[in-house]
DNA sequence: CATCAACCCTGAGAGC
DNA sequence: TGCTCTCAGGGTTGAT
């Protein structure tokens, strides 16, 4: 499931290119096809194939875990949810190599090249706005503003009362974290998934801070995760300590790593090296 | 404000 | 083989 790492990654390939496929900045859309109405979630699909042929993209950002598209007169915003793809391939492609049974939406360019939003579980979004402010309202800081010292992180886990876990995953406390790297932090900061968001001391909060930064770059370095049967190319999960690594035995200590459900997530981790207690180191 | 559950979906894997 | 059941999960919504 793409996370911020993931969906960075798609946006740089957007950006530079990736394999034979060019970039996708410059641009200019020709054609709009739209093959699950529950993709877009505004404007209607009318209004939306009507108003994008001439548009051109002109840059490609990421907030969260939605990508930016920024168009012409307009911003283009994909979240990718559970199991979308965003990719370019050439228009004649699908027909005669691929099988195009989850394609939801096609941006044909005036170039032979097509932006393909791919998303078997349909959990995807697209939204065409004038202004992203609305949509982007409730959203937490990004974990690499430099805005967000350890001391503005520990003031906002106080100002909370909610288990570490729920809380890590809450886009409107942070933004880009999924439960991946939500449970490979709070693995690397050695801290409980319950743990009460209050109790965390200040060097507590300094190392979750940290490990977050930490794994997150380890996850674009790696070019993201690709698990389940979505691939994206990256090998991420070739390094996670504990997520679905039940059973297998902590890097740390050895001892088998636990699965309980935590705010109707999976959630793994180590009983012995995330201790629940109030650390007073 | 925090917690919980249902919902949106599909396909993989288990059990029979 | 082929059926049915359960599960996974990001985010939204509504109830407690």
């Amino acid at each position: 499931m793409p996370e911020l790492p993931e969906v960075e990654t798609i946006r740089q390939r957007l950006i530079k290119g990736f394999d034979k496929s060019p970039s996708i900045l410059n641009q200019t859309i020709r054609q709009v096809s739209l093959f699950w109405p529950g993709t877009l979630a505004e404007p209607d699909p009318h209004t939306f194939s009507a108003f994008l042929p001439g548009q051109k993209i002109l840059a490609v950002d990421r907030r969260a875990k939605f990508l930016v598209l920024l168009l012409s007169d307009a911003y283009l915003v994909v979240h990718l949810r559970m199991s979308g793809d965003l990719y370019l391939e050439p228009q004649d492609s699908t027909t005669l190599y691929r099988d195009s049974k989850h394609d939801r939406l096609w941006l044909d360019f005036e170039s032979d090249w097509r932006l393909v939003f791919n998303d078997m579980r349909k959990f995807g979004r697209v939204w065409l706005l004038r202004d992203t402010k609305d949509l982007f309202a409730k959203l937490g800081p990004e974990p690499f503003d430099e805005q967000l010292t350890s001391d503005v992180f520990a003031e906002m886990l106080h100002q909370r009362s909610r288990q570490l876990k729920p809380l890590l995953i809450d886009q409107s406390f942070l933004a880009g974290i999924g439960n991946i790297y939500a449970d490979e932090a709070l693995f690397k900061a050695q801290l409980h998934p319950l743990r009460q968001s209050e109790s965390l001391t200040l060097s507590e909060a300094g190392s979750l801070l940290e490990s977050i930064r930490f794994v997150l770059t380890k996850g674009i370095d790696r070019k993201g995760a690709s698990i389940d049967w979505v691939y994206r190319g990256g090998d991420f999960q070739n390094y996670f300590q504990v997520y679905q690594q039940t059973g297998n035995p902590c890097p740390r200590c050895g001892h088998p790593i636990e699965k309980t459900k935590v705010g109707q997530r999976g959630t793994h981790f180590c009983p012995v090296c995330q201790k629940i207690e109030t650390g007073n180191s």
